[in-house]
DNA sequence: TTCTGTCGTAACAATATTGGTTACATCTGC
DNA sequence: GCAGATGTAACCAATATTGTTACGACAGAA
């Protein structure tokens, strides 16, 4: 277990509760979601307490509790959900200080942070171009 | 300790025997590389050993024995690294598969997976338009 | 042939992240 | 107060990364 599909349950179940929402349900629970993703609830609330924190979506609690959509599908891009889940970079610099006694070891650090910025910078691009709602016309579209 | 330097290692060591070798060396030591780098040999050598099997790099052994480029600098790009390091992808899908009775459990899997391609491409082209020469001039230019 | 310096690689430890699970406290409408 | 859901802590297993020690394999030099 190491690979990252924290985006894509994220994505998942932000795409199931605008549906859910969309077919008339008021609140969507952490279970049924997470019989869509077949995973866990618990999984489920850890990640959607995340987005809770960019105010991407809220919580009722009490009977007839729930997750409920704070945007709409059309206002929420990947990059919106990429950010709220507060992900380290893509690419770490030296674990231990380099030589700075060394030409190479003294001054590779800020040109490959420079480097590294443009990458995540065009990989946020990328990202900010695909909103839930392209993600949910698209499935349906496949049906 | 789990952020991925990888890149960032395996690059300054090309710089550095690039470097070492326009300075009239035949061949840099993975000792020589790890002090740079601070770290230990073996790290590089794991590293060099990986970019060899892309033949960026060879290794010539017995007396004098050390790390040779097999290409130029101007000719290796972050991506020839990036692809020789044979990383994982960035975005991961589900971990198990998704409900196939749900519409979004049975229709995300290919949109998100077209998604997340989009989005490594995007990398991609950012990381193939630097170049080893480009970083080593920047080195070289900070100092 | 033997010595020497280096690569090649296995093996292990320490650390961190992810995902799954259980357990239980907390909240709120009925 | 009860019922049903969230909020969270506490684990565990699996995996990746980095560092380290150890030792075999190789090839040139003496």
């Amino acid at each position: 277990m190491s690979a990252n599909s924290r985006l894509t349950i994220a994505a998942h179940a932000l795409v199931w509760i605008g549906l859910y929402q969309r077919r008339g349900h008021e609140v969507a629970t952490s279970e049924q979601i997470a019989t869509s993703v077949n995973t866990n609830p618990v999984v489920i609330r850890r990640l959607l307490g995340e987005l809770r924190g960019a105010d991407l979506v809220s919580a009722r609690r009490g009977t007839g509790a729930g997750w409920v959509l704070r945007k709409n599908l059309v206002e929420l891009t990947l990059l919106d959900v990429y950010r709220a889940l507060g992900s380290e970079p893509v690419f770490a610099l030296h674990p231990a200080q380099p030589d700075p006694d060394c030409v190479v070891g003294h001054g590779i650090g800020p040109v490959i942070a420079g480097a590294y910025q443009n990458v995540e910078a065009a990989m946020h691009r990328e990202l900010a171009g695909i909103t839930l709602e392209d993600v949910l016309r698209d499935i349906l579209k496949a049906t």
